[in-house]
DNA sequence: TCGCATAATAAGTCTATACTTAATGGGCCG
DNA sequence: CGGCCCATTAAGTATAGACTTATTATGCGA
């Protein structure tokens, strides 16, 4: 009923040929591509196995795929980079050194204007704010700046002063979306002096917005010493 | 979707369900979650389905799967952020902003010692180095400081007078792997003047080196003019 | 000739089954 | 008691077949 039981191409081996036609440019930028089921029959297998492959490659952003209209080879393979998002003290864990904290400020104030409304939050809304560095030995790392939504993490319920509100986050708050954004600034007196480093330096931060189906999380600014480096490999 | 007469459950509800269960702990961070057998039989699917639903979740980061270990829920889900690396024009014209390429430097250069070793090279290695400036509508938006392996990248092969080596690289040499970094930098005056602000400000800097199975590409450095983000949607 | 209904098509998916592979844990032997 | 081998287990994968769905092409009528 079924084939020889030994002989089975993997969908890896379908999907490496596949990229090799691509590389090689049997299969030219632009092009459409044999269908499934020819492939199929060509290299011995079953649909299912090239439906695989395929799939893959094209979540890899090197074939576009169509009902229908059939899978061609992407014109101009959009690559991607792919960050993990770490809990900070991993980070610093990682890169061999030991890691601090130290929580600098948690009160209620009221939320600037502009962050209420990515936040959607009615102007004026008071939420949790937190301040805390993160320490790799003996200098500063990160510096931490966050808001709270106040109804999701309440200051009775989380406590930041040993551990930061990253990790309580992580843990206890599931989320389902945000936006992440990088950019380059420069140190003002009061973050180079809680950096460790001279006002103007250069400094990498991050911003991220957290939120569930119904209402936004937190807002975060990592703000980074000088030297920092987001690295990540190309695959 | 959920029509009555096809009553088959999809994976991507399967994948939803499981989810669910994820977010409101039914299924705690650690927990051993059911087999995929049993799940199949519980929610009246196949268990390929499952297994399509649960190796999605895994590739997604919200579960460990391992063989004959079974499934669990992951401790600290670790979020990934994806961006696309687009070619800088798209990025331009997407913005609305009409984009400008000119091209300053092309010629052969020595490479410097620590970028040879990256790049494998003996030192002391002449490659191709191109420097061009990209802009969004007047102003400078970004410049590219560009070292190319002159086996794979001639300049009789490929004139980049009038489109940039960006866009002629994703076109015709495939890669296969690389490294990609961001930083923040301070404009230095020849920065400066190139990126049109003011010595000292900090900017976004990319760095990124590409490679094939042989050899190193291509490094490059993308330096932004200030305010400048990179942005991206948590999923 | 234009516009719309319809047929054709290729990918997307589900199912049932069978076999493979990586771990695990227990039992046997030294 | 310790270590190794093997049975067991759960995920991983392959397959044939059938059905669904998005999209394109076509042909008919106004």
């Amino acid at each position: 009923m079924s084939g020889p039981a030994t002989a089975s191409v993997t969908w890896q081996s379908v999907r490496a040929e596949a990229l090799r036609r691509i590389r090689t440019r049997e299969w030219p930028p632009g092009a459409l591509i044999p269908k499934e089921a020819e492939i199929a029959e060509e290299l011995g297998c079953a649909r299912a196995t090239v439906n695989r492959a395929l799939r893959d490659l094209a979540e890899a952003g090197y074939l576009d795929r169509r009902r229908k209209g059939g899978t061609r080879v992407t014109e101009t393979p959009v690559r991607r980079a792919v960050f993990d998002i770490a809990i900070i003290r991993h980070e610093v864990e990682q890169s061999g050194a030991s890691y601090g904290y130290a929580l600098l400020v948690d009160r209620m104030e009221r939320l600037p204007e502009d962050l209420a409304a990515l936040l959607d939050q009615p102007p004026g809304t008071r939420w949790r704010r937190v301040i805390a560095l993160h320490s790799a030995g003996k200098r500063p790392f990160c510096l931490e700046d966050r808001w709270l939504n106040p109804v999701l993490v309440p200051q009775k319920r989380a406590d930041f002063t040993a551990s930061s509100a990253n990790e309580w986050l992580v843990r206890n708050v599931p989320f389902t979306g945000g936006e992440l954004s990088f950019q380059a600034r420069k140190a003002d007196t009061a973050l180079a002096s809680r950096l460790g480093c001279a006002r103007g330096n250069a400094v990498f931060a991050v911003e991220r917005i957290t939120r569930t189906d119904d209402a936004a999380v937190t807002a975060v600014t990592l703000t980074y010493a000088p030297g920092y480096r987001l690295t990540t490999t190309l695959g």
